[in-house]
DNA sequence: ATATAATAGTTGCAACTGAAACCGTTTCTT
DNA sequence: AAGAAACGGTTTCAGTTGCAACTATTATAT
């Protein structure tokens, strides 16, 4: 008999961890403030500074680029972005914060720090910086890093 | 102008790197196998021993159990895996490997230990290490551990 | 200059998922 | 013992997502 054990895989584990943390994070802004986890991932990408695209979102963000023009849509419905055409190359939009947007986020912005703070006091500070370097190292290893662009 | 900075959000990072580390581990199984990840899930857990009943797997694998019962139901159409009435408890199922489906998780077991000895390998061992603590305190913190029963 | 290819973003469609209602069985309450 | 509640598992339904095809625009090749 194979001694797998699906619980101490460690792909598995990460993964069940990651969707219960996004699970718990979501929680604080999905009823409140009606907004989703790829809205979210523009709201706070947006949040660093105007004029990105929605290419350079997804570049960031490494959320699939339908996802991304659809929360892109929603939240310009709300009126919480706003989109504005590239004189430069008229396929691409420049996005920003609206004033709303910004206020909404600048009520958003702390409760999601202090999730993160909750979490990292429950590993205590060494377990949290080991945490961050291993995950570090995992993104280089798998080409996930800096892809910022401003 | 807030300074946060979404790539730099743990939670979102972590979010990032288990759907890359999910994704490229399910494509070693996906085309060649035809069996998706809930179906791996159950897969594995039943690779170690049998017995298990859908809602011990749902336990284990934090896995809704609706998604599992449609895996379920996958599996044991192809034969993989074989459900019997539980007689102390006409409303559970006994659930078990077939011969076919042992063979196939001997085919992907070493295939999916390949692959996460790679990954740690590029992390290093102390830095795997690490990870592997940081990553059984948060589940502990939110009671993600040893649900185990077997 | 013109045709071809590449790119930014959108959309139709199919697959997947979770919530909730459901069925049959078991347990609890009285 | 009878009715209510709880439970294991299934199914329906609505919502979300990714893929692939699409439109419009820009870059490349000849």
């Amino acid at each position: 008999m194979a001694d797998f054990k699906l619980t101490r895989f460690l792909p598995f584990r990460l993964n069940r961890l990651a969707a219960e943390i996004s699970e718990e994070l979501s929680t604080l802004y999905a009823d409140r403030f009606h907004i989703d986890i790829p809205q979210w991932r523009v709201l706070a990408t947006l949040s660093a500074g105007n004029g990105w695209t929605a290419k350079a979102i997804v570049a960031s963000t490494r959320t699939h680029k339908s996802t991304i023009s659809r929360a892109v849509e929603a939240l310009e419905q709300r009126g919480l972005i706003e989109a504005v055409q590239s004189s430069e190359d008229k396929r691409e939009y420049r996005l920003g914060l609206t004033g709303s947007g910004r206020r909404l986020f600048r009520e958003l912005e702390p409760l999601v720090l202090d999730y993160q703070k909750g979490l990292m006091d429950k590993l205590g500070e060494t377990k949290a910086r080991r945490l961050e370097q291993a995950i570090a190292a995992l993104e280089t290893a798998l080409d996930l890093a800096g892809e910022e662009t401003g």
